[in-house]
DNA sequence: TTTGGGTGCGCAATCGTTTGCGCGGCATCT
DNA sequence: AGATGCCGCGCAAACGATTGCGCACCCAAA
């Protein structure tokens, strides 16, 4: 075969010898055509593995019914969150009939700027996203909105914007495991998190407050630290746990930081969780690989990613007014391993 | 603003009184027309946002130029190696101006064979794929070609099709590996991987006996077991360590083995690397959370993906004719670590 | 005054599909 | 026999953008 080119329906019409309408009817059932004919033209487009051109149709109904591919934004991809959220967005979106266009910002603001013109360009009917951290300006993401697309954010919520949104349950998530340090008896635990402008550490850190005060304790400031990976918690936790009145137990704002504590604290001679509690945020791959394994707060990605399309799937089929924002919330689940003390 | 639509080039055309024709030239730059209407026309179509409306233009142009929109098939997305090849996959078609199409096949058969259509339906200008485990029919491959569509696979390369592709170097990976584990003093060496009909799991295997043979050792197939994840590994390594004539290195295919490995031997009573030596292939996030680290063979899937996106854009693109295939393989590298003894 | 060339712009067709409307033929009812 | 209704099908417009062709105008040269 060197015809490389998909059919069109002028091709079966003119070898069949009827209308292109008449293909157009035969084909999805609709409008008057005898049984003979329909079979005929079924029979033959079958035989040609005819696919009819979406593009067309999309353009077609662009004022009534945009074409169902939704664009999705993430910073990163290869990341274990994300790449389970992606996954998630993807499921769902093929379940109710949508495909995906997948783009990453990289962190950069110009990055996601010119990502939001393609979509645009590329008619998508719906955009997903968590913004970049160095987005500060929302333009991009307003052109979306006058251009008749529906937002929806996860995970990094877009501050200045009022749209639709997904998050994880961040400081439940954070209560109850501080909740669990301080029943198996911590009493000073300490608090490594992100720079508190992002609300997720914001939330967290609420959550780690509340939980100690609930309890009788207090937040202690000397014992909250901004760090938030692995690198940064080794060179950090030495001199914390070094100190007079060091910590019993850390609440780390990932799996990542977690980790850089576990290690840090056995390599200066402690035991955990006997000296030391650790506990993550995220249930991520590493958690089950360190020794021992990691008590963790787990953020089902998945579920965002699902929630996200869902409400957007909402929007676009005007289910939901654009004007009304949507908030959904996932909840978060304390796994209690080995770098805790059993209750 | 009410109106929720992206204005068209009717609409500017009306709003300034001229021909759609001249909006198009002044817009492209393309014509003759005068500056003043090209400022004008520019100044409009800024205001009001406008894009230009990619679906009719693709449209037109089908039978010459194609969208630039690639379709990605994925086993799974939420998987260390799938997510970095993803990322490569969109870090590079996104440089070359391309947008990506993801979908996850989940290892079905009948979801593959879906995706393809919806992706034919959707006019991606090529795909990029790495088959499902129980796919054993090509069809939907075939109407992808027959359709004009190139094809390149990663990763998990069809055996019915010759096709363009893009793997990691398995075979030197398992050799140096292999070797390393010789070098440092281990002389019976087993050999953990997946089912042979996987050409991964041959290359490395072979790259595994070669090394041995090289070193004037042999390839003891009461060595060579059926095992690829943890949860297997844990099973049955406690009776391959209990065997008089116990192995005293391992060489897994994938990381997730590997650790299974080694807190089954430490658990044993076993020292590693002193007693027994692990290496793992993938070099993923758990190889460096776990204690020891874990000595791996690095298979760099950005590298891939941007690879994979090379050769499909090079189809597209007609510099490379639709019936040559190309074939590129990706160079691995062997981190060592602490699984291993140094040299 | 005619010829010639250049400039600024519009007409209309094209891509592939859907759909409102209408046309001719046949059967049925009055 | 004339009126009415249904059946099977085709015409043509529409979606938004691009482009070959040609029209009208102006200015200069003959």
């Amino acid at each position: 075969m060197s015809g490389s080119t998909t059919i069109t329906m002028r091709d079966i019409a003119a070898a069949l010898g009827v209308s292109v309408t008449t293909v157009s009817r035969a084909l999805q059932g609709t409008g008057r055509i005898s049984e003979e004919q329909v079979e005929k033209i079924r029979a033959y487009a079958r035989e040609h593995n005819y696919f009819p051109n979406e593009l067309a149709g999309s353009l077609r109904l662009s004022r009534r019914a945009p074409q169902r591919v939704i664009g999705v934004i993430m910073p990163q991809i290869a990341h274990y969150y994300f790449s389970t959220i992606l996954s998630g967005i993807e499921d769902e979106a093929s379940r109710q009939g949508y495909r995906i266009m997948v783009a990453q910002s990289d962190e950069s603001y110009e990055r996601e700027v010119r990502i939001c013109q393609s979509f645009l360009k590329n008619r998508v009917c719906g955009v997903i996203v968590s913004q970049a951290k160095d987005t500060r300006c929302y333009d991009h993401f307003l052109h979306l909105q006058q251009a008749g697309v529906p937002l929806v954010f996860y995970d990094r919520i877009c501050t200045g914007l009022n749209t639709s949104r997904v998050v994880v349950d961040d400081y439940h998530g954070a209560f109850v495991a501080v909740s669990h340090l301080v029943d198996t008896g911590c009493r000073r635990v300490a608090f490594y998190g992100s720079p508190m402008q992002l609300e997720i550490s914001k939330n967290r850190y609420n959550g780690y407050r509340d939980a100690l005060a609930q309890h009788g304790l207090h937040a202690d400031d000397s014992l909250k630290f901004e760090c938030d990976n692995r690198a940064d918690a080794e060179l950090l936790t030495p001199e914390v746990l070094q100190r007079a009145d060091r910590p019993d137990a850390f609440f780390a704002v990932n799996d990542d930081t977690a980790i850089g504590i576990l290690y840090t604290a056995k390599r200066l001679g402690f035991h955990v969780p006997a000296d030391v509690s650790i506990c993550g945020f995220t249930n991520g791959e590493r958690a089950i690989a360190c020794e021992p394994m990691l008590t963790t707060v787990e953020q089902r990605g998945d579920k965002v990613g699902r929630e996200a399309v869902d409400v957007l799937v909402a929007h676009v089929e005007q289910r939901i007014p654009p004007d009304k924002v949507e908030r959904r919330v996932v909840k978060t689940r304390l796994i209690v391993r080995g770098t805790t003390r059993g209750e």
